[in-house]
DNA sequence: AATGAATGAGGCTTCATTCAT
DNA sequence: GATGAATGAAGCCTCATTCAT
């Protein structure tokens, strides 16, 4: 997309891609330390000597595909914010958005949740990737503030609250034996998050339509 | 049974005991996939034969670990709770308790949190262990409820994401650079969370001080 | 049974003997390397450390076995041949005899053939076995020629012969998935035994029935 | 397949083959159990790593040796009998060629005879080593039955017998302190079963010379 | 660019043997 | 005499990484 020329260039890109698919095939189901780059090659139908051309690391591509998978997450959201003025209905839709795409790809989801677990350094990552998010939420609900569209508390603290009940929720979701629908758990979620920052109870009440359902690949090419 | 008085007998218990709180203090900065048995023998000062002759397996050890930690702090919440007769207090109060028990030693949250790697069938004993906490505070959430003390909500989902904002509020401080003072969130955390159910703001405002602090030892002996 | 008196002395008899047993028991399912000292000390109901008061060593366990057994085996041999006059009789009777106690005792026989392969050391003793009972027979065939009872043939390499062909009969059968009955091999092997040393037509038709049957008890006391 | 050329491709097989003559060396003395992976490496010149990249197991090279190895010896034999048309040549030839491969090739015969520890299922490979060729025999003495060269006699007992002796003059050849010529047995042996069979004295007094020696190679290449 | 054989540092587990009690 | 906890040397196998081609 940035390079139109050259064979060699895109071959190049092609060949990251490729393993980068791999990768999150691999991870995805395993997580980190459970997956070999053996994995790897296979789901990338390349050869082991091939991925160490392109990555120097098995930590590299992880965290790589940490990064870039959250850089889709997050385009996601913020597209689906841009057109909302109110603050409020900002984070609102941002969490709606972050619950439907892993509604949606329940894959994803698991990178995110399980593969981040995997010990020394990677909770680093993981980290950074959870921070984002709270940060995200944490300047709507400022300016939400600043608009005194609800009273001023500690939104540090609370951002990452709303984040961690998002969390947890699809976490249990993705462990639970028979899930239901994630979507199911959204109004509550909902209630609970508006209600915990005094949104006043009619504007709750007036629930909005969760933002349109998230499209990332299921199996992303 | 055979033995009453000292050395011999207390001789196994010791050793059980003392791998038990090697393997605490090697699993809580690693995780399990990082630690190995080696890394436990050292901390436990026993060779790596000796662990075998009391369990059979470092998935048994981490196990048992796991369930005797989370018996330990169960029974701390469970007593502290006894003597509150309000179920909205009780919810408070075991909130208080753990986030306590975790501030003052951020090598058991990091069990709790960290350990959870080592795909398949870990993520199921860390998950049981949330479910346990998230159980005990929905059981104060149903008799608020029954008692009116609160509105009717979603009990489920609402204690996963009482649940999980603790969960991430600790997590956050585990990983911060330089950590502040975990107990400076309580009364955020516990204005959130009381306000998502709907108890009123003057009860609220009379929030009290968190109850005394948990007294688990840093580096179990 | 054989002791009434003093404790101290006989317990010490009765000790070896117990482990010995409990050694016969585990050595003949699993062969040498695989039986542990545990399993020993399982099967003669005494603690490891117990077993090394007894004997230095796992190999010094067998090597007692091994020939323990073997002298019972001589044993009953040299009584079933006592009151043999004919030499040819009596290689045929010693023959029958050893067929018949393995045939009565598949335990005793894997004991000798199975666990008599792990290497290094073993191979002696097993050898110094096999010996045994050619030397036995060798003596029988020499008197038979020496009596003119057949024509002057290599002895050594004819015994050699002889307790290989038996050898293999008895390992085949053991191996046998259902195996029949080891008796109903005699007949044969007699004859092919008998015809190999040039005994006379005649004398191998008027087949003798087989000595009576060993009374080893299976599960040795 | 897609390279017809030398090194890259007979790279592969090389390495399989030198594992095997490695894994031959190394078996051959100490048996199965006491053969560790490390051995093999060592005598194939490989890193441990390198074998696992050819064998998924200890076990599976074993077995494989032993196919190997027994089909070598197989074709051998059957190579020198077809030239034979007569029933009990042919098993005599065979004899004699066994023989003569392993006076030859002391480790070779240590294989056969040795390996078999390692409990269960390896007696197996054993066994069924044995059973190929009892049966080989087994064919001969059957076709000189149907011909009436020999009286008929149960030929199953029969070739079982032949084996056996075979395999403990060679056995006993192997253990000896300082072993004379393993071919020197041969005249008494043949002589021997022969006669077990019933073959008229004249005819074995005619007795041929042992085909020509076998010239597997003493240290496999 | 890519392949796949090879390496070697661990990791988990077993087990004969020792030793304090 | 006996117990059973403890030791430590192997043993088998995995896997990230390197390297010749």
């Amino acid at each position: 997309m940035r390079r139109q020329r050259s064979q060699p260039a895109d071959h190049g890109r092609a060949s990251r891609e490729t393993i980068l698919d791999g990768a999150f095939q691999a991870f995805t189901k395993g997580g980190y330390r459970d997956t070999a780059i053996d994995d790897i090659a296979a789901a990338a139908e390349i050869s082991k000597g091939g991925i160490y051309f392109h990555f120097p690391t098995k930590e590299a591509i992880f965290r790589e595909l940490m990064r870039t998978t959250a850089d889709k997450l997050v385009g996601k959201v913020e597209a689906a914010v841009a057109s909302e003025p109110d603050p409020i209905r900002k984070a609102e839709v941002a969490l709606a958005t972050v619950l439907e795409v892993f509604a949606g790809h329940r894959t994803m989801a698991r990178l995110f949740f399980e593969a981040g677990s995997g010990g020394r350094g990677f909770q680093a990552e993981t980290n950074a990737l959870h921070e984002r998010f709270a940060c995200l939420i944490q300047s709507y609900l400022d300016e939400a503030i600043s608009q005194s569209t609800i009273p001023p508390i500690d939104t540090r603290v609370t951002s990452v609250v709303w984040f961690g009940a998002l969390d947890e929720v699809v976490a249990r979701w993705l462990q639970a034996e028979r899930p239901g629908r994630l979507e199911d758990a959204y109004p509550t979620l909902r209630a609970l998050l508006l209600r915990s920052v005094g949104v006043a109870a009619e504007t709750i009440a007036a629930g909005p339509a969760p933002a349109s359902l998230a499209t990332f690949p299921e199996q992303p090419k």
